[in-house]
DNA sequence: TTGAAAACGGAGGGCCCCTCCGTATATGCT
DNA sequence: AGCATATACGGAGGGGCCCTCCGTTTTCAA
């Protein structure tokens, strides 16, 4: 309660600001398996460093990405009440397709939402996301539009397997939507 | 044409044999990550060896798997002309989940019938699956049980993605199968 | 100014990929 | 049986990446 702790080191400050900016970069065009050391090595930073502000992988993924996440969550929790529930859920999903296809990383971030024992450590988006989406999911199920043993986590582990199961190409971004539109008709009762 | 090749060195054959009976366990436990270098260990043969025999991560999977692999095609094959086509499919994709779930490394040997460029080296059963299932995608729609747009790389695709992404736990093949089924419903038209 | 807290960075142990080449050996022909 | 040589073996070695640990450097604050 009372530790007065020192201001934090200005360097300190510096490096992790250099870390989170390469790493957009690295982990943008990357993907959720793109190199840390690169990352550190961009950055001009050791990779000592790195690990140090970002003991894990995932905080990494989620210093870079949160603000995009954040968006996602925004956009899912101003659909609520939305009078065409599945298309809004649709339209969710392709603007995260969207989303991955320009910043790969995202799909690192995602990951995240979906894990078990990561959703823990980031759990504040995850819940939202996941309130947000099962909230229209109910809407719709409750409008008789859709079946009702279909929960979030579906929605997402099926967006991610399908974004992620190919490298991206001319025609990736079509094909991902495509096969997502078919999974998307099968909720359809 | 009449180059009269010496007859294949005994010990070339034996270790072959060992790699691949080795490969079966460890890939087929540890899906298409696996280390090649644990193989080699385990099999009691240099690194060497093992890439002498199988040049590529890919000529070892089907080398492992290409008599599963073949199981599947024939199945396949002999679903020609079901009275209903759809059911079969759904049948057939389960099956190959049932596979995936018990040998991890079929994971890698599908991604080999799905990749374009592995697709040529191994072609043979790769258009046979893809021919049985097309025609069975053209039966059903023909009798307008389904869309008319999806392709067999479609449904494997979608299959993989699903097997692929996420780690196997105790209900892993429930949710795949889960999914699986949601996307084929949403086949119909 | 100066001492200690905070941060740095990279060496190092592990594991893996794949290639290359000196060494070993099974074959086939005298 | 003996020998030459085509074949096969194996592992060192160059590259990478992951992550930890700790001696050195820098920053802060008294």
């Amino acid at each position: 309660m009372e530790v007065r702790k020192r201001k934090p080191r200005a360097d300190a400050l510096r490096n992790r600001e250099r870390l989170v900016e390469t790493a957009k970069d690295v982990l943008g065009k990357g993907g959720p398996d793109a190199s840390l050391e690169a990352v550190a090595r961009q950055a001009g930073v050791g990779i000592g460093t790195l690990y140090r502000h970002f003991p894990t992988r995932e905080a990494l993924f989620h210093a870079v990405f949160s603000r995009d996440l954040e968006r996602l969550v925004e956009t899912a929790e101003g659909l609520k009440g939305s009078n065409d529930p599945l298309e809004a859920l649709r339209d969710w999903l392709h603007a995260n397709v969207a989303l991955v296809e320009t910043k790969r990383g995202m799909l690192g971030a995602l990951s995240i939402v979906m894990t078990e024992e990561s959703k823990e450590a980031y759990s504040a988006q995850s819940e939202r996301i996941l309130a947000a989406l099962n909230g229209l999911l109910k809407q719709a199920a409750d409008a008789g539009q859709i079946r009702e043993d279909v929960t979030a986590e579906d929605l997402l582990q099926t967006m991610y397997a399908l974004c992620y199961s190919r490298e991206p190409g001319p025609d990736w971004r079509a094909r991902v939507l495509r096969l997502l539109d078919i999974f998307i008709d099968g909720l359809k009762r």
